[in-house]
DNA sequence: GAGCATGATTACCG
DNA sequence: CGGTAATCATGCTC
């Protein structure tokens, strides 16, 4: 009765109500684990799959049951027509009806078995975040990249700081954590390849804090990678 | 559709 | 725990 456990612990079968969100906080313990996604709105989507769900195993699970007591009646009415020519125990119709029941239980296995495979593919389809990435917005991107560029030498925001860009960029602060991570590591890894943008964002941020006149017609000499830190593209701010 | 870009996850380290 | 490195899975471009 394993399938059981699993349909109730998922709210498809059980009471209305409570089951639904029982599945929301099976999904939320879930995603608790580290997903830095918000999640309101796939929850939602997920319970709106999770309810079609429930109501297809309903229907099916009533249609059974319905089936069930039908056969049950017809084979009843079959034993009663033969007990006038025959004498038919209550053990016999015991039997029968037993072996009636238990064909329509495994039916019903197979329902709850299906269900069940059902509701695991949409948990790890749901659950799995990278299945639904977006990129960030342009905006986002260019407040994070601004600040790796102009962080060069140091490129390891503090919490308050992530804090900041986060709020900046509509996003969390994991998210600004895994952008952090991920720029420094393909940055360092390939340097050339970010070159372009280095240089844009040195010059942009130079221009943007510093209101001097004009200094940007050094802007695109080529690299002169540095031994500390991360190698500056052809712009040090200071330091 | 192949191939690269990119955000997220995982294993491991200090 | 926060970092790196590798990897996964998707998005995007051609």
């Amino acid at each position: 009765m394993r399938l059981d456990n699993m349909l109730l612990a998922e709210g498809v079968s059980g009471p209305e109500k409570g089951g639904a969100s029982a599945a929301a906080a099976a999904v939320a313990a879930a995603a608790a684990g580290g997903s830095p996604n918000d999640g309101s709105i796939e929850h939602s989507d997920y319970r709106a799959k999770l309810t079609q769900i429930r109501g297809i195993y309903h229907s099916e699970l009533e249609k059974y049951e319905q089936a069930c007591s039908e056969f049950t009646n017809h084979v009843m009415n079959l034993l009663r027509e033969q007990s006038r020519t025959r004498p038919i125990s209550p053990k016999e119709i015991e039997r029968m009806v037993g072996i009636i029941h238990r064909k329509f239980s495994s039916i019903q296995m197979q329902l709850k078995q299906s269900t069940c495979e059902a509701v695991m593919i949409l948990r790890s389809r749901f659950l799995d975040a990278r299945r639904k990435r977006r990129n960030f917005n342009k905006q986002a991107t260019e407040v994070l990249n601004e600040y790796f560029y102009s962080h060069l030498s140091n490129p390891y925001p503090s919490e308050e700081a992530k804090e900041e860009l986060a709020k900046k960029c509509a996003i969390t602060v994991s998210q600004v954590s895994n952008w952090f991570g991920n720029k420094r590591i393909r940055y360092k890894k390939n340097i050339g390849k970010f070159q372009e943008e280095a240089n844009l964002y040195a010059v942009k941020t130079a221009v943007d804090a510093a209101s001097v006149s004009s200094q940007a017609s050094q802007a695109n000499s080529p690299a002169t990678p540095n031994s500390g830190g991360y190698p500056a593209p052809c712009y040090t701010p200071d330091g």
